[in-house]
DNA sequence: GGACGTATGGCACTCAGTGCAGCACTCTGA
DNA sequence: TCAGAGTGCTGCACTGAGTGCCATACGTCC
């Protein structure tokens, strides 16, 4: 909501959101990344960080529940985000294009902080406990955008699978171009490198069009297989036939 | 490889993999269940289940580096077994139908031991700390299935992105029918479940034959859609035409 | 018997995470 | 100005997971 001044690293807000900014939540997080990076996730202690930052132990994990917590300070809220953008549509919009969407918003928070998004990217491909972590978080965006893909699909057969491999489908489709970026230490267009992939997926899954189909002229295309052929032979010779491809 | 007594529980051989067996081992797990199922898994410490199992503490870790290795004794084995048998074609295979095949694997080893698998699923279902550390099992299986597919998708344009797609809709497609056979108390054909779930994301990513097709009969089928309709629906009706579901 | 490798047990230690009590500050109302 | 309440922070003690080290027991080979 707010946009106040973007620092270097963390800025959500948890305790006190009506009022000003909790900074000890900032000085705790860059406590301990300049200790993760200087010398390592694991040789860090929770007292290292608190004596680093000056404040009580306790304070910590009044903040974070976990050690793990204080490396993904903003994911909370930008999952606050997703389910609140899934929710405020009026259930006409194209499903698959929703989420996608609702991944972007993902891919926003990451390209907010390049410099940090990075940092953490090296520390997380590195501890293995801190991607078990990120994986706990990941699940939770998936669950989100099957949840709501569940909900459009209800009634349609197959539509929780169909829900859960899409959502799935797009998740890795984001993170791959997501890594990518990070990979190449955050130069390069995000958005665009997102943009396809996402692009992979709906191709794939995509169903009806944003708004256009409603005026669609009623073409009439005739597919002739032998029966008994594989069904991604058939598929695909639709898929030509549509154009698609 | 070897088929002896098959248990009720665990039957995984770590150490000491050439002569017999580690009783220690299963007693370590049968001793855990027993007690994550009558008092809870965060309400039991390694010390109640080593007692239990009239062991010593340091054995425990000795065999299962967490106290969560100990829910999921036979992982370690099937991913194994999984990257073997990625490794084990000659390259000519029809990938997604390869990785399918692959995923088919895990579904089996679940399907060995259904009551153990539904007792664990109920257990991950409802504590945190397991659902993220199976999280993390399953990561590994996708990470086998993606390497495998990037490999095979080597010089393709797109070919990781697509790589890391399929393989996420893969597993995604099997927890879908895995999950939903667990649910039903390991009632019904996990198998057929999971086939029609794989067959969805073949429809869907499916490419190359596997090697019939050669031989079928020249019977026709025709197939009548409108112009954009969504890809979706034109597969559900060849599906029902050819008499598939 | 002695040397060796291996499986196990015991002990002490580090560190994450929690519950509890106390302290400091602020706001409010009389 | 002071009493009371609410809140945020700290210190302290405790549980429990996980590790390193060493001692012990068992079997094998020489």
């Amino acid at each position: 909501m707010s946009s106040e001044n973007a620092e270097s690293a963390a800025k959500a807000r948890k305790p006190d959101p009506a009022k000003g900014k909790p900074p000890m939540r900032d000085a705790l997080v860059a406590a301990a990344f300049r200790l993760f990076l200087e010398r390592g996730y694991e040789q860090t202690t929770v007292d290292d960080i608190v004596t680093l930052a000056g404040v009580g132990r306790r304070s910590f994990f009044r903040y974070f529940p976990s050690k793990e917590d204080v490396v993904f300070p903003d994911h909370e809220r930008c999952l606050a985000d997703m389910t609140d953008f899934l929710a405020s549509g009026d259930g006409t919009e194209e499903p698959v294009g929703r989420v996608c969407d609702a991944a972007r918003l993902v891919l926003r928070m990451y390209a907010e902080n390049p410099t940090f998004s990075v940092q953490r990217y090296r520390l997380t491909k590195k501890v293995p406990g801190l991607r078990a972590y990120e994986l706990s978080v990941v699940w939770r965006y998936e669950r989100a955008l099957a949840e709501y893909l569940r909900a459009r699909f209800a009634g349609r057969r197959d539509g929780t699978l169909q829900a859960d491999v899409i959502a799935a489908a797009v998740v890795a489709a984001h993170n791959n171009a997501l890594r990518s970026w990070l990979r190449s230490d955050g130069q390069g267009d995000a958005s665009a490198t997102v943009d396809h992939a996402l692009g992979y997926v709906q191709s794939a899954f995509g169903t009806a069009p944003p708004a256009p189909l409603v005026e669609q002229p009623e073409d009439v295309v005739v597919v002739v297989s032998r029966r008994g052929a594989p069904l991604w032979r058939v598929v695909q010779e639709i898929e030509t036939t549509l154009g698609r491809d």
